[in-house]
RNA sequence: CGGGACGUAGCUCAGCUUGGUAGAGCACUUGGUUUGGGACCAAGGGGUCGCAUGUUCAAAUCGUGUCGUCCCGACCA
């Protein structure tokens, strides 16, 4: 017992406080550091890798569905923003400006680019002429500046990574195609890939992106029950084409505007993987994304080690060839309890054992991060075990973090009873809204809850709105958000 | 941007009330013994006490300002 305490010291227990047991995770995983620089973090290796693991599986599945990638400048003119009337009120308060430069004044002063659809609409209106230049798809792998008033590593920072895709099509239909088809491929990546479970729904007017005509995100949920956005697809319509002139000729020798579509993932992901999948001894990364799937630790006295060492390379090369991403810790000067404790803390998903008396046996032992459950191996079968385990493991957290959310889902009928469950559990609730903005800030008002969105797929309809019960236009889920 | 808390060694913190030459544990270095759930012994190294300014013979300690982090709220993806 007390041994146990001792080996997680350093991390507040999630159930103590939620907040602190992030931070403490992030730091003593060694995921990033603070910068001198309001709300800026460095991303450390070890947490910038889970970020190229994600870009690398993101990156392929544009590139299948046709998407190229381009990159587009840091710096706006003011006068872009001008353009688009709602864009313009949006970000205006959070952006930085540059107003000087080489020690003088600029003509026109310049924002850090908080997102690029003006950028990119000016370059698309001189790029596209004609239907047959369309449609455009392209993505962008950048930085952004959003100069938060609150920020939190890797949820809200003031700089921060991501992509950006940005299309143009000859029709309506096109375009919403197209953003219904990033949104899945962002569920299906975030589902399969990092094993969190999303709501996927369109955003409220009052939540939309500013400027779209309709948003559309995925929903996770974290262990605190609080929300967490996880990916925005949008649906521009002829906004943007028309504040930056994206004209083109159709078959009939006519001007129209071009239909676009803008959609977006963050490094906010690394923060959402780990609020819902880490524990109290620290880091759970699904092994898709795990930079290191495997670590192996040789164990035993110094007249065994050059043996068990041989050995363990000999394993380790083997799962390489068969593709596992595999580390060794060969250290002297710690010891191998020190090293247990060290990569569950840093959410390895798989540990093997190989001492002295699993060289005897001609096994290794094999331990999953989420379970803790040691399983004997013989050396010859390591490689399909190793592959199977690290299967189950990322369906048992998808399954884990599933069966988390379906209990802290809730169906109300009325403001009250959301209240109460907001106090009690948090978590999402389900309820009918009229459509009506007054009705929704009364929810955030009583509740501290906002609306996440209306789900795509619903199980029950509301007859009635929770605040006004007036008839209810949508099924909406609620929750807490970060 | 408003309210609260905090800032002392790489990390976690004590010292501050009542001003008087900078502390502990962990980590680090060297040597030795160890290695199946955070090993042990011995000897070492490391801090202009966030920064600035004021009061004082003297400031980590008291005052003011400023920067940063965390929490709550407003704002916002």
């Amino acid at each position: 017992m007390s041994k146990d305490k001792k080996m997680v010291r350093e991390i507040t227990p999630q159930q103590e406080d939620f907040s602190r047991w992030y931070i403490d995770v992030i730091k003593k995983a060694d995921l990033m550091d603070y910068s001198p620089v309001r709300g800026c973090i460095v991303f450390k290796p070890e947490g910038f890798e889970i970020w190229e693991m994600m870009q690398k599986e993101l990156d392929s599945k544009f590139k299948e569905t046709g998407h190229r990638n381009a990159y587009f400048p840091l710096f706006i003119p003011e006068s872009f923003f001008q353009k688009e009337k709602e864009h313009v009120e949006g970000f205006n308060p959070e952006l930085p400006w540059v107003t000087e430069a080489a020690g003088e004044q600029l003509e026109e002063r310049l924002a850090i680019r908080p997102t690029s659809e003006t950028m990119i609409g000016h370059m698309y209106s001189k790029w596209i002429q004609s239907y047959r230049d369309l449609p455009v798809l392209i993505n962008q792998w950048a930085n952004v500046v959003r100069w938060e008033k609150r920020t939190l590593p890797f949820l809200r920072t003031s700089e921060f990574l991501w992509q950006e895709g940005h299309t143009a099509h000859e029709t309506e239909e096109e375009a919403r195609a197209e953003t219904m088809q990033m949104l899945d491929i962002y569920r299906e990546f975030v589902e399969d890939f990092l094993s969190i479970p999303v709501i996927v729904g369109q955003k409220t007017p009052s939540e939309k992106f500013a400027g779209a005509i309709d948003t559309f995100s995925i929903e996770a949920m974290m262990k605190d029950g609080k929300a967490v956005q996880a990916g925005t697809s949008h649906y521009l319509g002829t906004n943007f084409s028309k504040a930056f002139d994206i004209q083109y000729l159709d078959r009939d020798n006519k001007q129209q505007y071009a239909y676009t579509t803008s959609w977006g993932v963050s490094t906010r992901l690394i923060g959402a993987m780990i609020m819902v999948h880490g524990d109290d001894k620290g880091l759970v990364v699904p092994p898709k994304v795990a930079p290191t799937q495997v670590i192996i630790i040789p164990i035993g006295p110094a007249s065994k080690r050059e043996e068990v060492t041989n050995k363990s390379m000999e394993l380790m090369n083997g799962l390489k060839q068969s593709g596992v991403r595999v580390r060794m810790d060969t250290r002297t000067d710690q010891s191998p309890g020190w090293k247990f404790n060290e990569y569950e803390m840093r959410g390895v998903p798989i540990r093997i054992e190989l001492g002295p008396r699993d060289m005897e046996k001609g096994q290794v032992v094999l331990v999953s991060r989420i379970s803790g459950e040691k399983k004997f191996v013989p050396q010859d079968q390591l490689n399909e075990e190793v592959s199977k385990m690290l299967d189950e493991i990322q369906k048992q957290m998808y399954d884990n973090a599933k069966s988390f959310m379906n209990s802290h889902f809730n169906s109300v009928e009325t403001i009250d009873e959301m209240k109460a469950i907001m106090e009690k559990q948090r978590g999402f609730v389900l309820a009918g809204w009229c459509g009506s903005e007054v009705c929704e800030h009364q929810v955030k008002e009583e509740t501290g809850a906002t609306s996440r969105n209306i789900p795509t797929v619903v199980t029950e309809h509301k007859g009635k709105c929770l605040v006004c019960e007036e008839p209810a236009k949508h099924t909406v889920v609620f929750g807490k958000s970060y």
